[in-house]
DNA sequence: AATGAATGAGCCTTCATTCAT
DNA sequence: GATGAATGAAGGCTCATTCAT
């Protein structure tokens, strides 16, 4: 109860803090963050931080929060009938725009990936809430494509190599974008999503077919 | 002149300093950090940080330098006769024991990796002898793999897709042994290789294919 | 005019204030107690004190007159006829009873000696209207103890020495129960009435005794 | 080791600081004094308070040790063979004296009736050091004035009375000097201490007569 | 009359840095 | 070259108070 605030204008200073926290965290991680620049860019009080959020921490928490809630789970439901490879290309599409999508504030991807660096008590909402529904439909999805026969290990080495590619692009983009500026260019992102696909599905096939030949031998 | 001090004890002190700073900078990052808890760590005096490298940057500036300087660009020499295949594996096996060598103190992966996630002034040399060099090695070897008429942008795809694999394990380990305890386990890790090689070669091939087909549709 | 409200409500909510403020002044002291703790005790609004009484410190000061008007000045009424020795008790036993009247806030004693220690503005009015008549009650009857002769001198002395002991039970009750818990249980006090009645009397015979002793000799 | 600073200077800064900290503390308490006001008084810097004693805390804690400290336990060593009365009377003038010596600082009594009325944890130090061993010299000393056969509550008793007289003068000089200005003029100390002997000499005499005339009258 | 929100002043504390020895 | 002491700048936080509704 202390700490809900239902009013209007409360919530929008909530807002603009957030918005403001986020973007400076981001930039600047938590603790080179000071709460006078926080509150100097959502202009508001300096006190406003410990009236809403009690602490620079509850602050950063809630930043976290909001950051996980603003990347809902929806992940591409392709009808089932698809084939494997649709299934696949709209996953990684899916991934590639959602943690960039313009719609979003800019901070976000890179406060999450600041967070999975250096985790904080804020790090399992991110784990369960954003990380594992994921990592759970990639693993079904990728299951379907290596087929019946294959075991636990390679559901999980095939969804590796997969999300390897797709966070590889997601967290570190600024890096890539020094040793790549065509390929990370914005412009080009269908392409790159063109690229993981096929890569990866010729990757998945080798691993499927490896694995009957296996089998075959092993029962013939 | 002023900051080179010759000594013998002075040279002592400096090493002390370094591998504690790494340690403590690697846990909580530059601003985190104290200078108090290093020296404490260090078993040396407050001052003597100032004294022997003027700044707190100037201490992380000389414990990523020595960080990098503890990554010889050693990269795997095979015998250029040997097939791409080998030379690939060769190179996954390198970056994924080189990174965890245990020789070399446990605070360097992890203090390169925040770098290269907030980069400071120091990431430029990171940049310069840590990571084109090989950078440059991958796309030469994957340019063999991948054959003559490889454009550039496929070359650098395909440096993607398989650098990204290695970066994913080198810098996500925390994460990925929460969501694949097995996968990421030490004794498990020549299997990974291998993988990371198999599903790479697949789509290394399956590009080359590829471009094969487009390439003689495109001048029949 | 501004700080007198009339309306039932927002009696009620004085009272409140003045009961929560009084608890807490009595536990912390004036510096120590914050004003969101004394309305939170109250279950009213935090802005609630400012606008009933302006300020922390008319608060403070309002709850001082309340303490002391809870003190009214009832002093025990002996038939003048009584022996003085009868009076003496009347006055000790009053005293004790008075100040820990469990009829009156359990605050009460604490908080008044609280700020004869610390005195603040408010003192003025403790001492006018609650240190001063018992002062001249109690110079009064060790007057008529004392006999005609006595001087101003012998009788300051005098009543210092018996409201020494009154004070010292009310204001150093803490210490004392440490280095006397039996002496100062409940169900002692009267036993310790009796004492002080009968040490301070013996005191006070001797006091004119001797002055007798010495007038005889100065005035021969 | 951490805190134990043995440089003459250090010892100095800590000196000033407990000087200036003992006066401001007792003038305002503890949560009133700022550590500004004291650093100021002392003429060294705000930051010296965190380095020598880590704390607000600590410097009280520290200021209230030194205090206790500075209340040698030398109690009056009267020869044995003197009369009670002259060993009473020493042990008043002594504690009159003591406790308001020139030589200490003036701070000295004001901060410990503070201390005793809002007791901290630096209370039981007090209790310890300063308070038993005064309680038990004046129990020991009473005895004898009462008797052999006085029993424990009475010994408890007369020491209750006397050194309530003591007490009282000590702790609440503030407000007996607004009501009896000529009785506590520092140059009548000695006459007060006179009146504070016969006084209490007189109520001892008469409990231990009262007590004889019980036991008389019980085994006759 | 009452309340939730907002504010600004001020306090304690931390910390990197400098100084004197 | 090394150390203990000192310093000033700045940060987070608390709190009494005010404002708008």
């Amino acid at each position: 109860m202390a700490n809900v605030k239902n009013n209007a204008s409360s919530q929008e200073t909530r807002r603009k803090l957030i918005d403001a926290a986020g973007k400076i965290f981001a930039e600047k991680g938590f603790h080179a963050a000071t709460i006078k620049e926080i509150t100097d860019q959502a202009g508001v009080n300096l006190a406003s931080i410990n009236y809403h959020f009690t602490d620079k921490a509850e602050l950063y928490a809630a930043v976290i929060r909001h950051a996980v809630s603003l990347t809902p789970c929806t992940l591409p439901e392709e009808p089932s009938e698809s084939t494997p490879e649709a299934r696949l290309r709209a996953l990684v599409v899916h991934a590639l725009h959602d943690f960039h999508d313009p719609g979003r504030p800019a901070w976000r991807a890179t406060l999450l990936s600041h967070e999975l660096n250096q985790p904080t008590a804020a790090m399992d909402a991110i784990l369960d809430e954003l990380i594992w529904p994921r990592v759970r439909f990639a693993r079904g999805l990728i299951r379907d494509i290596l087929g019946p026969k294959a075991t636990d290990e390679e559901v999980a080495q095939g969804t590796f190599s997969v999300t390897a590619q797709v966070v590889h692009y997601l967290y570190n983009a600024g890096l890539l974008r020094r040793l790549n500026p065509d390929l990370l260019a914005a412009e080009n992102v269908a392409r790159l999503a063109d690229h993981i696909t096929q890569f990866s599905l010729a990757g998945l096939y080798a691993m499927r077919d490896r694995g009957r030949k296996k089998g075959s031998r092993r029962r013939p």
